[in-house]
DNA sequence: TGATGATATCTTAGTTACTAAGATAATCAG
DNA sequence: CTGATTATCTTAGTAACTAAGATATCATCA
């Protein structure tokens, strides 16, 4: 854990600022993110929520479009044609669970996402290299930074979803 | 700029397998606030995009319609609905440019933004302490680095766009 | 000055992704 | 076997979005 506090004070006006600096630059870049998965999608025939419901896919195991309605917030009406719309471009197949024969895996047609990937390391050859520079104490922090972000997120969205309208 | 490499026979295998696992925290934490944002506009009585949309108008200085259709690659049509809502909501005012009446800036009414910040800050208490307990040197790499991916989505994006289909 | 073209926003018509509710079918509990 | 639960899909309706064009203002220059 690479985080450690200067003074007893806490944090000074000049340190809050950046902080909140940070918090733009980060929502920036990610509506940026945001932007260019709109543009990709619309390259590969789906549609943004599509491309990011693939992202799901193929990091998990044995995805179900339930998991993938939970993850998401969409109604599990609204993944039928989700993966409706994956499926005919080509991205997964549906398959059928002989175990529990109500589910259905969504399994991933990798040699077509490797596809989108080559279009991602084509674009992103300046970033990729850049990153490539990183030190791993650099990296370390990073990625911890980015975890705690993550759960951050999680306990902001269940705090709020708590709040009382 | 803190950014060094620790050879120049370039990255390791396990130097990259990091890299990677970077990119999926950042894309996961962007996801789960995109949800979080989701669900706070519908709070708000408004859509995700008009809380994007208020977001970008509140950073800004005298936004226009035509700005906001241009940074978000909606159509100005769709911006005309956005601005009605994100209005009639009463986060912001339309206000005719008196130097060139063609034009609207759009006035945030920073009272009422205040209420959303104040939320904000409620969800994310705990988040904003940890950030808090960053170094000035740590928050410099992080900055920096939130500032490279920005200018790297920004870059992948016209790239992309630049591709022939 | 007055006509032409460009610019900023809004309007309209039509498409479609989404929600809500319920149907279908398989599994589980007693 | 029966009723309750779970997973996915279907259907009907809503509304955000696109594309095209209308409206109004500004800039240019004969």
């Amino acid at each position: 854990m690479s985080v450690k506090n200067e003074d007893l004070s806490g944090p000074s006006a000049e340190h809050l600022a950046r902080i909140e600096q940070l918090e733009r630059k980060i929502r920036a870049a990610n509506a940026q993110r945001t932007l260019y998965g709109g543009v990709l999608a619309s390259k590969l025939g789906m549609h943004q929520t599509d491309l990011e419901c693939l992202f799901i896919i193929t990091l998990g195991d044995k995805v179900t479009p339930g998991m993938l309605a939970q993850e998401t917030g969409l109604t599990t009406g609204a993944i039928t044609g989700v993966v409706d719309r994956i499926e005919r471009a080509g991205y997964i197949r549906r398959v059928r669970d002989t175990n529990d024969r109500r589910r259905v895996f969504l399994e991933p047609v990798m040699h077509r996402i490797d596809e989108i990937r080559a279009i991602n390391r084509r674009t992103n050859r300046a970033w990729i290299e850049e990153l490539g520079r990183y030190s791993e104490a650099e990296l370390e922090l990073l990625l911890d930074f980015a975890d705690r972000n993550y759960e951050a997120a999680v306990n902001a969205t269940i705090a709020l979803r708590q709040e009382a309208d």
